[in-house]
RNA sequence: GGAGGAGUGGCCGAGUGGUCGAAGGCGGCGGUCUUGAAAACCGUUGGGUGAAAGCCCCGGGGGUUCGAAUCCCUCCUCCUCCGCCA
């Protein structure tokens, strides 16, 4: 959430910052909503500090013996017209505070300009795709093929976009999720974490999905909970409310999970295969940062996930989003894009970004040094990496004429030594 | 799911309608003393908002009252017992 005292003294800077990312809001009627409540509300104070005034007079009083009951009238009117200044003040609150939870953060300067994918920006490619001998063949075609993948049973249990695979496929799962935590943990610094998949709407008004974007969550209403459509949502808000010690920033979080979103408004897009699914699983990396450190950081956490794939040798290159493409919450955003062979292009499998004091707001989350007074974190994510995608890209860059997979040097060892994954 | 108990400052803990943002202790910080340390003693020590005065915060929300940490409602969390259960 955007401060209001930004918006309330550099009005123009907001609204300019933000028609960078299109339609940009009015603010003027949120800014004189704004007034009004700090008007009712220090009227509110006042009268409440004469209603505390004449409340310890009444104790004085009572306290001597003295009679009050001409204090105690007065008080009665008092206390009423303070009641009612302060229900005014609460209902304005309450619409600052809601106009201020639908506005998407501010672009940072950097971010180039654009109205959406195709004019964000190519900042480095790494790797060659490899050239093929044969046409390579889409990951649900290979997977089918080998009888490791389905769909269909899956659809059956659940509905569209939901999967099921078996064997070698489904331990390369587990290998690909196993591997990118060591690498995280081990030689990143991070640390791991395992958090709930399904959280209330207060977490999820934390990080931004709610309350403008619930149609793409689950929602069990019969719990009041969602499930998370990333675990950003549950890594980042496990420290809502707190003021962490300075010292202990950057805090580095990496945590597996089973992400679900409903892929609203998507219909007809991706429809076949992992690409575009329900549910899926990722390693996400989560930090919590002091304010001078998240450029860096963001630098940072995409260097670790370029790291997976360069282990993985998988061809991929690095956008910079442009204003038009950047997230609700985002300040500024990089996706990683892997090589697909058979789809002959890049996609994304990898979202980085720095939310600077957005998240932090919205969930309370500050750090102080010693002595220092509380201010808001830095929050930052990126995934590391998307592991059903990562499947994906596995599974068409190492197909074989035969249709057999080879299986990457680095995920052997996760899988018992297996090199080849051939028919079941 | 049923029955009961409990949530107060970094921690422990007092406070059952009035001058209480809240005794006391511990811990932290500063000081006195000491060659230094410990002990002792003195002082200090939450957050939000605001230019300030002030106002708000005793698990969250709502209510009663002139006045609520204290009374009522509701939700949440934790503990104990029973039931069920990976």
């Amino acid at each position: 959430m955007l401060d209001i005292r930004r918006i309330r003294e550099h009005p123009e800077e907001v609204a300019a910052a933000l028609a960078r990312r299109g339609n940009g809001p009015d603010l003027s009627a949120l800014l004189n909503t704004d007034a009004e409540r700090r008007a009712a509300a220090a009227e509110a104070e006042e009268m409440k500090a004469a209603q505390n005034r004449a409340s310890k007079q009444i104790a004085a009083k009572k306290g001597a013996g003295e009679d009050v009951s001409e204090v105690l009238a007065e008080m009665k009117a008092i206390a009423d017209r303070q009641k009612a200044a302060a229900e005014k003040a609460r209902e304005l609150d309450g619409q600052v505070n809601d106009a201020l939870l639908s506005l998407p953060n501010l672009p940072d300067a950097d971010v180039p300009d654009g109205g959406g994918e195709d004019d964000n920006v190519e900042l480095r490619r790494v790797g060659t795709p490899r050239a093929f001998d044969f046409a390579p063949k889409p990951h649900d075609e290979l997977g089918e093929a080998l009888g490791l993948m389905d769909f269909a049973r899956a659809a059956k249990i659940a509905q569209a976009r939901f999967a099921s695979y078996t064997g070698a496929v489904a331990r390369m799962e587990r290998a690909l999720a196993a591997f990118m935590l060591d690498l995280h943990t081990t030689e990143h610094g991070f640390t791991e974490v395992v958090a709930p998949y399904l959280v209330n709407a207060q977490a999820m008004q934390g990080t931004g999905q709610l309350p403008k974007f619930g149609d793409d969550l689950f929602h069990i209403t019969e719990d009041g909970l969602y499930l998370i459509p990333t675990a950003e949502v549950s890594v980042t808000n496990l420290f809502a409310g707190e003021v962490l010690d300075g010292a202990t920033l950057p805090l580095k979080l990496a945590a597996f999970s089973p992400c679900f979103r409903r892929e609203a408004g998507s219909y007809g897009k991706d429809t076949r295969g992992l690409i575009r699914q329900h549910q899926f699983h990722k390693v996400e990396m989560v930090l919590l940062a002091r304010p001078e450190q998240s450029d860096e950081m963001l630098d940072a956490i995409t260097a670790h996930a370029e790291t997976v794939l360069q282990r993985l040798e998988l061809p991929y290159r690095v956008m910079q989003l442009c204003t038009g493409d950047l997230g609700f919450s985002a300040a500024s955003t990089r996706d990683l894009e892997v090589w697909l062979p058979a789809q002959d292009k890049y996609r994304e499998i990898s979202s980085c970004s720095n939310f600077r004091d957005f998240q932090a707001r919205r969930a309370g989350i500050r750090f102080k040094d010693a002595g220092g007074k509380p201010q808001f974190v830095h929050t930052l994510n990126g995934s590391g990496l998307a592991v059903g995608r990562t499947l994906v890209a596995v599974m068409e860059n190492y197909q074989q004429a035969d249709g057999t997979i080879q299986v990457p040097a680095v995920l052997q060892p996760y899988m018992g030594g297996l090199k080849v994954i051939s028919r079941a």
